[in-house]
DNA sequence: AGAACGTGTTGATCTCGGTTAAGGTGCAGC
DNA sequence: GCTGCACCTTAACCGAGATCAACACGTTCT
């Protein structure tokens, strides 16, 4: 338990604060919500499915991601988070988790009473209006997984993967645009995107040959930013990033 | 306009009060709220990709769902909606539509400013929490979508949707547990699996001829609920319908 | 009544991505 | 500095589902 100043849960108000104007008092209260730390090693689980979780968890460093196994035993990840992310809403509010959230690295996170959560929520409008604008946006990123995974080809899909990861991680400030560390396997990337992991490494090895990106080791460097989100058929407002749709990185 | 009682607006707090306990004053509310009837036709549109919607829509009949379009031209559903349901919150409140909402039958529909969806939300806590809460019930339908999508073979995702289907249409009062009628055509069922119709045509047959569905035109009979279910790795938990998840249907 | 159209059905063939299998590479632990 | 392991890479082959092509059937329009 700590809520010092600064506070830990930083990470969670400049995420927030993309979306909604907050007062001094909204940003103070956010703060100084209860809260405990933990850090997770990698690979281990945040929630499992079946669960009945009583905190939110919130990401203060690292990444994670939710996924599912169906009855085969294939894994399908349907999202990735980072720094800010509130991953445990859906489960801690809904009651009963729906699928798997597990430390893609190793992460700090706090974990924040539910009731907490629904509380200041609803009393304070500008933050209610930014978890649920939050939750909102989470939905039109799994719609376009939805698509991505349904109705395209493998390269497309590829490419837009990357061309997606480059933008969410520029808007957390942890990466430059056209160029970043990705922290997952090939495996992990081919249950993002539907694929075998044998057929991942095809595809990036086109994109590499094609001279659209190059890789070194996991770090990938968009070489040609309009060619590949070309390719992956890639346009950015279902991110809902806000600022200009069609800026500099499309 | 029009809010006369009983209020067009019934079927929305039917819904809503299968996840949150409301007040008197919070039903007659709700029922009040400021709305523009209107019926829209078979495939017309209710918003178009890249819209800035300024009212949220209400279904009261009919069914509509929303699609993306690739950019190989393809298009991929990703939900189905019925009365009650609020097709809209997401484009309005996000300010820039990311998807197509369409009539997949003869559909009516009210309008509610996006202002008004906002004041009710937060003056009224039970009713922000219940939209909340159906954001979130839509992000977990959504991830479910991924994964069969991404992972489950032909027969399997047909199985899928056919089961969710049966249960989503049973929980809004529209139809038997194990007979319904399914307004959409194959083309259509393919456009939510990711298949062609051609497939989707091989599917439905081979269930019908194992004996698990009967079809009539486009009504459906699940002639082995248990079964069609394993075959089809549905477990009903992710639609968070209540209940219990053990119950009859599963 | 007949034409035109949308939808469903079925078969033949093709292809994208899966499967299988075999190295290769780099790092952690002893 | 060797061993083991996790991950990446590559090649050969295979198969689920796509594509292409007919035809059937019912409805709507003329």
């Amino acid at each position: 338990m700590s809520n010092s100043n600064p506070s830990p849960l930083t990470p969670m108000l400049r995420k927030m604060e993309l979306w909604a104007a907050f007062s001094d008092s909204d940003r103070e209260a956010l703060l100084a919500m209860p809260h405990t730390l933990k850090t997770i090693k990698e690979g281990h689980y945040i929630v499992r499915d079946g669960d009945k979780p009583t905190h939110s968890c919130v990401m203060l460093t690292g990444f994670t991601y939710r996924h599912k196994i169906v009855g085969a035993g294939a894994r399908q990840i349907v999202s990735i988070h980072r720094a800010g992310d509130m991953v445990d809403l859906q489960n801690s509010l809904l009651g009963t988790a729906d699928h798997n959230v597990q430390a893609l690295t190793r992460a700090e996170v706090a974990f924040i009473p539910r009731e907490a959560v629904k509380e200041i929520a609803f009393a304070r409008p500008a933050i209610g209006f930014a978890m649920w604008y939050d939750t909102l946006v989470d939905g039109s990123i799994f719609r376009e997984w939805v698509a991505n995974v349904g109705r395209r080809d493998a390269r497309t899909r590829m490419a837009h993967l990357l061309c997606e990861f480059a933008l969410r991680l520029e808007a957390a400030g942890l990466s430059e645009q056209t160029h970043y560390e990705l922290p997952m396997t090939q495996e992990q990337l081919a249950d993002c995107t539907g694929l075998t992991p044998v057929h991942v490494n095809r595809m990036l090895k086109e994109l590499d040959k094609g001279g659209f990106i190059q890789r070194d080791k996991r770090a990938v460097t968009i070489a040609d930013w309009r060619r590949l989100a070309e390719i992956g058929d890639f346009q950015r407002g279902y991110l809902h990033l806000g600022g200009d749709q069609s800026a500099a990185l499309q």
